[in-house]
DNA sequence: AGGGAGAATGTTACCGTGACCACAAGGACA
DNA sequence: TGTCCTTGTGGTCACGGTAACATTCTCCCT
């Protein structure tokens, strides 16, 4: 470090502005729109931002201008890839445009998730990332109140607050309905997750079962998150109303594997005896032995657009949108 | 909304305190540092921020203060569990103070680390959690001069720039191979992502092979993070070099997993002909069969304890210190 | 040559809080 | 009864930037 050198905290606008010899004002048009300034003093500032070791304050910057160019997330847990992926591309695609995450987790709450909103609203976001639809009317009307960009990620089934960019779970589970019923299957089996989306997409599943006046043999909700423990126990619990030939939706790709995992064990053939579908196109499921026929959701591709979304609706004002993204049943060995 | 409400962005501390008839100094007072006001004062406080719909600004309180009650949180990827499960259980923790986790994910890429930590600080964050100790001279003296917090996890072969929490990698590498030599164990194969926790984790395991004079028959270095595929093709690429009995150690569960899979379909007896340990305990190892044997650390365990010791350094200085976290071999059917 | 447009930079006035210090009122104590 | 301390509250100002407007200077066009 060299003689005269200032330390992280101590060095301000005004000391590099001195130092360069110009105003903080110009400093800070080198920072934020370097074009207005001439290509000689934007070179004498960033001299002096080096030499003095300046690190610009966005909290100061943040109250100034009233953008604190950061964006708060909030989801149920990024333990499951469904939404460890979205947040991580999104996460990604912000940082790039110069946006900061603020994470915060919600559990499967509903109570917590609105704790979350109001708290993280203190630190006045550029915008919010949610899951699903917001479902309280005061949150809701707080942050359309607030003029927010507000993304909900995940679920297109609901009323959009802003923008909404998913797709109907119901949906999925009747068209995974249907593809078992074109396979020739009449009997049938749900493993479900105690969760708003799982719920949509077994009633979805069931609803459409119902409907051709096929069979439900047996349906057992899991708690949620589901685990591969979870399909496995829940396998177990069901084994003994498993006919000769049954089709067996899971919630999600963890609990369709510990559904394959407990069915082997009991000495039942899969896909002969038991086919199997779960949900999400997790690794797992498409490197395991034998590989699990699923539905494909690109949560990268959500993150990603949630972050165009954000972004787009940070620079101008536009219309709430409902955005889907197309899912996508991929037969593998269990179907 | 009664009349007269007003909205979430234009209600600040002075129109609450005009409101309740006392000066905004005891409005923040109520807010922060409630036993200093009287409990009266406090109802007619409370009662008017009720009405008035007001949120306090924390962009504002943070300038003021020097305090942004924000913590930075900077991991490779949130997409194991091995980094999911600490961010997790931190990010709930920190909650509970009333702190809120900025993340920001650095790949594992060490210059992006350091860009990150740059990009953070201008934030001003009360503390930063990172992944491994910095290497970076240059940051590390930055972040020493600034005199921030700064939590490192899972890593506690260098030397802490404050608080390091965590294990020695190599250590659990050798304790492996001890391990499996105690099963009478003499040729063995190695897995491993090329990140640099897990590179230690293999340099302990080969080493202590060697140091029993014994035989490394394979080693195979995967991408990082590595996944279930790369298990699978890091085990075909070695198994022309397997011999009658060999002990494999693979970098993660998932890629233990995936050499499991794919030793099956050669036909290869696990764990008879083809011992296999892996590492981290995620659910996979445990809920698959045969299950996994594996070394159990405790992630979500590291997340709380580093919440406890950044909340300790943020209320009172502390010395630097390097807390061990222990592990633990689980024998389970694959040895 | 005069006027106007545009580029580069400076000046002023906040942004919304909390730290700090001042001060009034009331009770304890000698 | 006077002094001292404690408790509760208010006033002032600084935190470190940026928006908005003002100013200066240059250059171009008629």
């Amino acid at each position: 470090m060299r003689p005269g050198r200032t330390t992280l905290a101590s060095v301000k606008i005004t000391d590099v502005a001195a130092r360069a010899g110009v105003a903080p004002m110009t400093v800070s048009r080198v920072l934020n729109t370097p074009d207005r300034v001439s290509a000689p003093t934007a070179a004498r500032v960033r001299a002096a931002i080096e030499e003095l070791g300046y690190m610009p304050n966005l909290i100061a910057g943040g109250l100034s201008s009233r953008r604190s160019r950061m964006i708060a997330a909030i989801v149920p847990t990024i333990a499951s890839p469904m939404f460890s992926a979205p947040v991580q591309t999104f996460t990604d695609a912000m940082a790039v445009a110069g946006y900061h995450v603020m994470l915060a987790l919600s559990g499967y709450s509903e109570e917590s998730e609105d704790a979350q909103i109001r708290a993280v609203l203190a630190r006045r976001p550029d915008g919010l990332l949610l899951t699903g639809a917001v479902r309280s009317p005061a949150i809701r009307k707080l942050l359309r109140d607030s003029n927010l960009p507000v993304v909900e990620i995940w679920d297109t089934a609901e009323e959009p607050t802003d923008v909404l960019i998913g797709f109907d779970h119901a949906e999925v589970g009747a068209a995974v309905a249907d593809f078992f019923v074109r396979q020739g299957h009449t009997h049938f089996a749900v493993l479900s997750a105690r969760d708003p989306r799982a719920t949509l997409r077994r009633k979805g599943f069931v609803e459409r079962v119902t409907h051709h006046g096929l069979t439900l043999v047996a349906e057992r909700i899991l708690e949620a998150p589901s685990s591969i423990e979870d399909g496995r126990r829940g396998l177990r619990q069901i084994v003994g109303q498993l006919g000769q030939r049954t089709a067996l939706f899971g919630s999600s790709d963890l609990v369709a594997f510990g559904a394959m995992t407990e069915a082997k064990l009991h000495g039942i053939a899969v896909p002969d005896q038991l086919a199997i579908c779960g949900f999400g196109d997790f690794e797992i499921s498409r490197a395991c032995h034998p590989p699990i026929s699923t539905v494909h959701v690109d949560g990268a591709e959500i993150g990603e657009m949630a972050a165009r979304e954000m972004l787009t609706r940070i620079n101008s004002a536009a219309n709430s949108a409902r955005i889907s993204v197309p899912f996508q049943i991929l037969p593998r060995a269990t179907t």
